[in-house]
DNA sequence: GAAAGTATCACACTATTGTGTGATGCCTGA
DNA sequence: TCAGGCATCACACAATAGTGTGATACTTTC
């Protein structure tokens, strides 16, 4: 079976030389070359094939977001897998939104970080376990801020607001729902107030988040 | 060590005595009964206290999800793990909110179902490989406006989107960029076009449903 | 049956947004 | 080296949004 080329990204040596030894133990895995930060990368790619990449997320002169950008544009195929130190949830959205395959904390066993490598190369989606909890917390604790958080907003108010979410002036809103700009801009008034914003992106921007759209 | 008091839960006789079958063979599991609905589970929690139970999803009188939140109401403590046949991540959502600890597929190996009951007992989250996969599938995909589509946005732009959806005015944005208002202007002006947005509230919008913010 | 909330409208005014047009310097990729 | 994108700014003007204040009438709710 032809062997897995692996190329990874860091921009400290000694991890650089950590998992390469851990990785040339399995002889699926090919190391094919190393870079210190995004560009090296891109430029390593000009040059030969890579299965799967090895990236940190934090380096210098392009970090590891954006290298998966220009990776996954000019070579779709390759198989992106970040490695951090850092568990911090919000980057993972944006992260497999930019076409990562896989996210793993550099803490993670050496048989877990090799067997990741292999399903990332299967295409399979690749997360350590510790953040997989982290995704369903974020998930069942998203409506956290509901019930007594609320306000109430009336029937009519909500009518209102979707209609600015439509990007519908005051005129327009008031020719659709019959009535003179007037009433609409004291409803805005009162939605402004109760929902604690101060202006029509704020209200719309809360009311996506509130569910009320 | 104390046992782990497991409870099981489905409507299939034949299920139930294959579950009890698997999980009496580890020494560390104690199951210490068996319901064929919802009700009968909360009748056993006011008799004997148990430490995770494993519910099916589909159950007639009361099913897996109702149940889930009755027991947390009363229960807190207790873990409560879903099996189920199907895989519709549409009401993994639901089920994580309701407070439940874990979703396994029932076609999931004994080792793993074991593993996930002591890993539900210690407080993990537990989840179908297949099921994390079909989450971040969610994640990634739901930008799937095909690259085409989604204009090229500046980064200067892009600061500026924040600011607005942070419900600044074009002077204060200006003043926070250390720019003229005529250059924010600008800006503004430029990303309404290559957005198709009429105005700021459509601005936002869309930039939250590209993943902009 | 009074108080509170909802929905409606008026008028006057200020603030902010959005548009049209044109221009300059800088940087980057072909 | 040169075209094109980017970021910057100016000025003028039209359109919309937002505020302050006050009013009427109808429905809930306590």
């Amino acid at each position: 079976m032809e062997k897995i080329k692996v190329l990874l990204a860091d921009d400290h040596q000694i991890m650089l030389d950590g998992l390469k030894a851990i990785l040339s133990k399995d002889k699926s895995l090919d190391v094919v070359g190393t870079a210190s930060h995004g560009l090296e990368v891109l430029e390593f790619l000009k040059k030969d094939p890579v299965d799967v990449l090895l990236l940190d997320l934090q380096m210098p002169v392009m970090d590891g977001l954006e290298t998966t950008m220009h990776v996954k544009k000019s070579y779709p195929d390759v198989k992106v897998i970040m490695l951090t130190t850092n568990d911090e949830g919000s980057i993972i959205t944006s992260l497999f939104k930019v076409g990562a395959t896989g996210y793993l904390l550099k803490n993670a066993s050496k048989e877990y970080l090799i067997q990741g490598i292999k399903d990332a190369f299967e295409g399979k989606k690749v997360l350590s376990s510790h953040l997989t909890e982290k995704m369903i917390d974020s998930l069942s604790e998203m409506p956290k801020l509901k019930e007594g958080e609320i306000p109430k907003i009336t029937k009519r108010e909500i009518e209102v607001v979707k209609l600015i979410a439509q990007e519908l002036t005051t005129q327009e809103i008031a020719d659709t729902l019959f009535v003179s700009t007037n009433t609409v801009a004291t409803h805005k008034r009162n939605l402004f107030v109760k929902m604690d914003v101060k202006n029509s992106v704020g209200m719309v921007k809360k009311a996506v988040d509130w569910g009320l759209i």
